[in-house]
DNA sequence: ATCTATTTGCAACTCCATTGCATTTATTCA
DNA sequence: TGAATAAATGCAATGGAGTTGCAAATAGAT
């Protein structure tokens, strides 16, 4: 992604723009799927882990990213797609057992739930089992 | 609950039988939601937190309970049910944003998730909002 | 070009979880 | 009932992840 897009989007959420921001930035589009922290102070090595920490929420406290929740303790970042806003968000985060990466799928929405007596205001589905990518039954011309 | 079924339950995994054993799967069943490390530090102050880990683990390794992961980085542990076997797990994990607690909502089933290409093992859907007990428009009489 | 509020980066700290190891205890078997 | 032994416990120390305070650097406004 060229610096002029990924400077819009920031400046589009009034928020400055630094060199930390831009490679955080490029670093989930150019990915395409949730980074840890971790991911990140490996791959941006020139800054410090608290800058990046810090970058993270402003991204977060901006909507461009949210966090992600693992059920094993590893939990990461992800692009924040038009079904977010600031009371509702619904996600379903898929972590792959075999390649381990984890996708936020953005169209799919948690069908159908409802809790006699309970009021639901967020919902976060966090699934695992093997990507399209690492699925050998999986056979792309079966994709409606 | 008393001694004797506590007992039971330890025996019917195959486990040894000790007091902290005893005393942390009595509190999860006693209180019947979710409790974190630190409420059982804060309820058992005759154990070490090692000591409990290690209690803890070998719940988890004998299916007694399962961890949970909330969106806000807390978790806990909750009473695994029928529902729960080795390599298929299904949860839904409610956390009320009014009193706090989690629970775990065994006979929900997490319904349809059919993700094209994607081989599905697990999925846990932590939901949040207001529990029954704290949901002011709820009315008792309108349960099926 | 200068000013000011924000961002960055270093050091130190806290919290949570884990590890190593010696001690204690539950269970088995003679 | 009383050793033997495998497992569980508890203390001390360690490691990792995230946070805080504060000074230096910098983006954006005037």
């Amino acid at each position: 992604m060229i610096y002029r897009d990924l400077e819009a989007i920031l400046r589009g959420h009034a928020m400055r723009v630094t060199a930390c921001r831009i490679d955080v930035l490029n670093s989930f589009l150019e990915t395409g799927h949730a980074l840890s922290v971790k991911d990140l102070e490996g791959k941006l090595t020139q800054y410090d882990r608290v800058t990046l920490y810090c970058t993270l929420n402003s991204f977060i406290c901006n909507g461009i990213i949210h966090k992600i929740f693992s059920n094993i303790a590893f939990f990461g970042f992800g692009i924040c797609y038009d079904t977010c806003s600031p009371d509702h968000h619904h996600h379903v985060h898929f972590k792959c057992d075999e390649c381990g990466s984890i996708e936020c799928l953005p169209s799919y929405h948690i069908p159908g739930l409802e809790i006699p007596g309970y009021k639901l205001t967020e919902a976060n589905l966090m699934a695992k089992g093997l990507c399209c990518n690492c699925n050998p039954n999986w056979h792309p011309e079966n994709a409606q």
